[in-house]
DNA sequence: GTGAAAGCGCTAACAC
DNA sequence: GTGTTAGCGCTTTCAC
């Protein structure tokens, strides 16, 4: 493929390239130190070791590298130390606001220590995920960070890939890997006593099937029940609205004695199905159904909807997670770190009916 | 940094190395060529040039790469062909949905092309962009999709970066780069020609202050106005749901007969914030006042908002930008697309007042 | 503290 | 069609 000259942007954003190696257009280490008249190996360490070099020749050299323009070449220094500056991002969907959160946390403690984010999504994929672990190894990436299928979870096993892995949102409780997750039965648990605070009795579940989370969140639920001597109602589900607007429907199309009086769905996809299936069916909340719902989205506080939901700290999740991703890389022999976040329970008015 | 010894994952799942090269434990091209007896360069030509080398001498090869579970060293590829299978995308924000579906899509492609995607948000800060398009260039990207800043757009020549370049979005008229960008134009007169249709006359406009979008939906909305004998009332804003809200707050507060009768908002964020001041004023739609926006969020649907929205094939967007990358790659020298995609007025009540 | 030299793993001329 | 050889740009021993 042709290549354009390489030009630094902008006028004055940078210095220009004076001179240019090679046929490339671009300058080289080797550049560099024949113009600062020092060896190539005195430039790379003004580059990559700070003190190593005394004050004379360094301001030479980085006069020299000003001059030129020079950048250094990612793909050589990668080859040379067999490890890339690159973090990589694996989450079902980056189109679920849980993983967009995680993903500019992520990001932003990427950038700032000087990483790339290499964003891929498997779609509750097994295979689609362990090919982007591959490629991640292909990458010499410095770490992971991974929302694991849940067949991929089953499979993990330390030591499998050549890098640092995180894992978010979903774990085992027994895996020895480092991980952020948010305490889901108690979060859920406290979802529940507050529907069952608030009167509500036949209490149902909109659990997603795919993850850890949905089956913990269920337990949470569950027991809270059980301490009113309750049974569960829960409906295993595909994470989308569809599914968790169909199953609200065929819900609510039972005899009003049998159908729920209250709503608890473990995520914000399923949450939105719910409420779409309860307004269309005329009912509303708090006083006909109650209603609430993992993920705080921003739509959720509209006074037209105000809905009571689980708040998770999205943001802190990402961050929390690419945190322990760089501490990892420091220090690899360290002991594999759970960071259990809590979920706030933000009451509103859906839920409000004592 | 320590390395762990690299396996390839799971039981079955490939073939193991069944011998080490080196110290790195990995195995090389030069170690498949040993096993299979030939040169490294016939190895390299099963890998990457198909039908260069012949069945019997391909199949010995092909199975040397899988006793060893030969991966190529991408870094040591990239540095050989001095470029590499990114493609690099920079937006303001991933959070906004908007960004969100492009980025899905974008990556949706280039996967399947074997393109590894690095994600960038610039914060709408041009020193951040530029950065990035800088980091871009370090890692010799084979492409970049730019939603840019307005100064970066302004600032932007043709030639500036080593790599092809596409913009989403955002874009110039008179800007000789691919770019694929919805008619805001067309779609901001039609869902103000909308609103008019349903009687309101004082319809104010919230619009994003950092985009050409902005501006082209301000221009569409005050011509759509304009053939009607009537004054545009633009308010010029931060895009965010706050903004959004303090200024339909303050807008709202004027006497009855000032105030407006109907809001058009220029995006998802915009439009949440004058919803939420709308219902938290008590005023009802399309009764007291009519409502419209950009984005057609999944939550505009529910029957308590109905929200009339106009949708943006965000995903097409994506996917477009991404394909015109690929095809550019292809064919430096074509000459520069400009792709438009149309909005889709989705009429729901919260317009429907005649 | 600085330089000379080797080599990371791969591909692309160029010979045969 | 296949092998030999050089070298991409960088870092890292190892001398001095």
């Amino acid at each position: 493929m042709q290549r354009t000259p390489y030009r630094r942007p902008g006028p004055g954003t940078r210095p220009f390239s004076h001179r240019l190696a090679q046929e490339s257009g671009l300058a080289s280490i080797k550049d560099v130190a024949q113009r600062a008249g020092v060896s190539t190996t005195t430039v790379s360490r003004v580059l990559t070791t700070p003190g190593a070099v005394r004050a004379p020749l360094r301001e030479r050299v980085e006069q020299a590298i000003a001059d030129l323009g020079y950048r250094p070449n990612l793909a050589a220094r990668r080859l040379r130390q067999r490890r890339a500056s690159i973090v990589g991002l694996i989450v079902s969907d980056i189109r679920s606001p849980f993983f967009t959160d995680v993903g500019r946390a992520v990001e932003d403690v990427a950038y700032r220590n000087g990483l790339r984010l290499i964003l891929c999504n498997s779609d509750e994929n097994p295979a689609k995920e362990q090919s982007y672990l591959e490629l991640m190894a292909d990458e010499q990436a410095s770490g992971v960070i991974l929302s694991p299928t849940m067949e991929g979870l089953r499979r993990l096993r330390p030591g499998d890939w050549p890098f640092p892995l995180v894992l978010v949102d979903r774990a085992l409780e027994s895996s020895r890997v480092d991980r952020v997750v948010l305490d889901n039965h108690a979060a859920a648990r406290r979802a529940t006593e507050h529907l069952l605070q608030s009167g509500y009795r036949r209490i149902a579940l909109l659990a997603g099937i795919h993850s850890t989370t949905g089956q913990q969140r269920h337990a949470g639920y569950a027991d809270a029940l059980a301490a009113h001597g309750l049974a569960p109602r829960p409906l295993w589900l595909d994470p989308t609205r569809d599914a968790g607007q169909r199953a609200t429907a065929q819900c609510l199309a039972a005899p009003p004695a049998e159908r729920p009086d209250a709503l608890l769905a473990t995520n914000g996809l399923l949450l939105l199905g719910a409420l779409q299936a309860v307004q269309a069916a005329g009912l509303r909340t708090p006083q006909d159904i109650g209603i609430a719902g993992f993920d705080n989205n921003d739509w959720t506080a509209l006074p037209a909807l105000d809905v009571t939901t689980i708040a998770q700290p999205t943001y802190d999740i990402g961050r929390t997670a690419a945190e322990l991703l760089l501490q990892r890389m420091q220090d690899p022999a360290r002991p594999a770190r759970r960071v259990v976040l809590e979920g706030e329970l933000v009451a509103r008015g859906s839920s409000a009916r004592s």
